[in-house]
DNA sequence: CGTGAAAGATTGTGCTT
DNA sequence: AAGCACAATCTTTCACG
C-alpha cells in the first residue's frame, strides 16, 4: 500500500468506468502494471466491490434518518443483526458506545412510511425504546479519502 | 422506471463490473437493449456514478463515530458545509430535526485522532456542544434495496 | 428492441530492470 | 517484484432494420 495505490483507490472512487490506460496514465504507470496493482487491491479485499451510487430520491427512499435504540437485555449479536437485516429500509446498522445501544439508519419514501419503520424496530426483540433524528437535508455523502493524513497535524498541506 | 430498471439497479449495486450482455441475460435482455437503458438511467442521474467500495479500516479509518452537533444561531447553510466538507475524515454531514442541528459521520484511524477532529468541529463556526456515538461493531453498510415496496403492506412475499 | 460490424478495452505472455 | 510492450480475446458502441 504505497502512495500510488492510495491514489488509485481515489481516483476509482471518484470514476470506476475508466480505462485502464487512463488511470496509469494519471499515475504515471502503463496500462498493464495498474491492472495488475488494481488486481492485487481487490485480491486483498481493499477494494470490496465496484458498484454503482443510485439517487435514493429516484428510487422510493427520498426521506432518511437515524434511530438509536435502546435494549433491555443484551441483544445477541447474529440474532439482531439478522432481524435488522431483513427490513430493507434499513441503510445501516451499528452497535454503539453511549446514550443507546443501536444506531441504523434507515430510508423510506415518506413520513408514514417511516413511522411504519419504527413500529416494526419496536416488534424487534430486545427493543425497549427509540429514538428518531429526522433528516432535513443532506449536506453531503461521500466516499473516504484514502490519502488519510492525521487531523493531529497542524495544517493540511492542500 | 419500471420493473426492470429497478432490478438493473440491484444488479449494478451488487457488481457494476459485469458485462451488459451478462446484464442482459439476468433480465432478459440483449446486450444493446440493456446498455441503452442503463446510459439513460446515468444521463436521467438515477445512477449518479459508478464507484468502487473500500474496506475502511485498509485506508486508516478503521474508527467510525456518529457526532450531533448543536448551533447557537442558525448556521449559513453554504458556510458550514464548505467548513465540514473541508475534512476529510468526515463522510456524511445532514441537518436534522430533534435534539440536534447537525449530524456527521466521522472515521479516523484511531480514538485520538477521532478526538481531534471533535476539537476541530468545535472550532468550526456556530457550533456550541457536540454528543458523540462511537461505533464498536458494524453489522452492515449496504446499497438501498431499489426494488423497494412499501413497510406499511402486511409481509414482504420474499 | 434486436443484430452485426467497427472501435476500443481487457487480459495474458515474454522480456527487461 | 514490478513494470512495459505487444497481441489475442472479449466488450462496448454504433449503424440500421
Amino acid at each position: 500500500m504505497d502512495n500510488i495505490d492510495r491514489e488509485l483507490l481515489a481516483l476509482l472512487q471518484a470514476d470506476a468506468t475508466q480505462s485502464y490506460a487512463a488511470l496509469g496514465e494519471a499515475v504515471g504507470l502503463s496500462s498493464g502494471a495498474t491492472h495488475e496493482r488494481v488486481r492485487k487491491l481487490r485480491r486483498r479485499g481493499v477494494i470490496r466491490r465496484t458498484s454503482v451510487d443510485v439517487d435514493p430520491a429516484a428510487v422510493g427512499k427520498g426521506v432518511a434518518a437515524f434511530v438509536m435504540l435502546d435494549a433491555s437485555a443484551w441483544m445477541g449479536g447474529e440474532e439482531t443483526a439478522a432481524a435488522l437485516a431483513a427490513l430493507p429500509w434499513i441503510e445501516e446498522a451499528h452497535i454503539v458506545a453511549g446514550a443507546a445501544s443501536l444506531m441504523v439508519k434507515v430510508r423510506t419514501s415518506s413520513p408514514e412510511d417511516l413511522q411504519a419503520v419504527l413500529r416494526r424496530l419496536h416488534e424487534v426483540p430486545g427493543v425497549t425504546s427509540t429514538q428518531t433524528v429526522v433528516v432535513l437535508e443532506t449536506f453531503f455523502e461521500r466516499p473516504l479519502d484514502p490519502r488519510g493524513d492525521s487531523p493531529r497535524d497542524q495544517e493540511r498541506p492542500s
